[in-house]
DNA sequence: GGTTGTGAAACACTTCACAGCC
DNA sequence: GGCTGTGAAGTGTTTCACAACC
């Protein structure tokens, strides 16, 4: 379920804040989802709550983490170190949350051997080794456009089964590899559209059988990918 | 529908190959869809095909530029010059297609002032004015964590509707703001839950009541970002 | 009293399949 | 003959509302 990493987040801060049990209307006020909801997806799970009393925060931490796979550490690579790259590298929640990074690689002379947020950029010629010795299971490209396809073609071959794309191409990959993509431009334009529509702008009445955007983002929505300050 | 943008690309990207015409097959295909669905997302802008033919590749691209407001343009402020502010800040897409970027901030002395793509970065005083000055109706925000709710906050009052949230915060805002929010981390978890499924790990066969994820991404989904090579 | 877990209803979305049109 | 546009069927998701439980 594409909405439990958006609890996990959410027991997480309040774990910071030492709350030890929260209500299922707390926990979806703060995940910003409907109560009735949150308990239908975690009673997927299992039984984890009591009635009359709630969750007990680290247990549920701990059952949707297990559920998640974050119990074990996924090796992730990063190809492409433009500054997309570097804001991913540099990522803090990455290390911290079961992703490990084990190489950055770029194709551009220029930056192979750089050092970033502890790591030597390699390059893209490494790509199979690196993917082979480390036990690379998920890549994330964040590349040109123009390199994402032969980039992917190139990890799947090496036995990647999982694919994270920033690059704006819809990448042709065979049965049994999963690709998410995120897209600044598309996120962009779909905000337009609900400002134009909100404007009464020029299209406001000729398309009348779209009703107005009711819900949020659908589930398994793409969320945030990085907050660097330089 | 929040899947325009993904046709709106690939049509594009025919135009690019002097294609002047479509089926609902072909235009399905290049942008990972069901043709079914296609057509029904597209006679919901009206009867822009022919049957026996198929639809007028630069006719729907206007059509469809039209229904999601790209015929005028939209102004943005990025909110926090980080890696992940550069990124954004020299994404090409993004003055091609309809967004200026109308300024840069940050909270960070040392960056004010910077020659990012063109622009110079303003400190997040100026947020107010910029915001009424260029008419800013879009507002990123690539800050941290602990910065993004404050700014959110000023920048809808300071009259902004629409926010693009890269932080890891779940953002409060009142009636009729919309923001979208795009997360790494999220991703990468979704991507984890799957590869965990593929190898039968420890979890395979404890909640069977969740069947493999068959669907692609949800509709709505983020996109890329950003493909930058330094 | 308070809260979970869950059938049942409501709703939304997707796919099928074919009539209608070129 | 080929392809769109769309009613109808199918499938999945969300919400309601309440019994079961602490």
């Amino acid at each position: 379920m594409a909405r439990l990493p958006v609890y996990l987040r959410a027991l997480h801060s309040l774990q910071d804040r030492g709350t030890a049990t929260v209500s299922s209307e707390e926990l979806a006020a703060a995940a910003g989802v409907n109560s009735a909801k949150l308990r239908k997806d975690l009673s997927h799970l299992g039984s984890y709550g009591t009635r009359g009393v709630g969750y007990e925060v680290q247990y549920l931490v701990y059952q949707i983490s297990r559920e998640l796979g974050l119990t074990q550490d996924w090796v992730v690579a990063i190809i492409g170190v433009g500054n997309l790259g570097r804001a991913l590298a540099g990522y803090g929640g990455f290390a911290s949350r079961g992703f490990r990074v084990a190489g950055l690689l770029d194709a551009d002379a220029r930056v192979v051997g750089a050092h970033i947020s502890g790591l030597t950029v390699e390059h893209i010629d490494e790509l199979e080794t690196i993917i082979k010795d480390h036990g690379v299971s998920i890549a994330v490209i964040a590349t040109p456009a123009e390199a994402a396809q032969p980039v992917c073609d190139r990890v799947v071959a090496a036995g990647v089964t999982s694919v994270l794309n920033f690059a704006p191409v819809v990448l042709s990959v065979p049965e049994g590899v999963d690709v998410r993509k995120v897209d600044l431009s598309i996120e962009l334009q779909i905000l337009a559209f609900h400002e134009q529509r909100k404007a009464g702008g020029p299209m406001g009445d000729l398309a009348p059988e779209y009703g107005p955007f009711k819900g949020d983002q659908p589930p398994g929505t793409a969320q945030y990918i990085e907050a660097v300050d330089a």
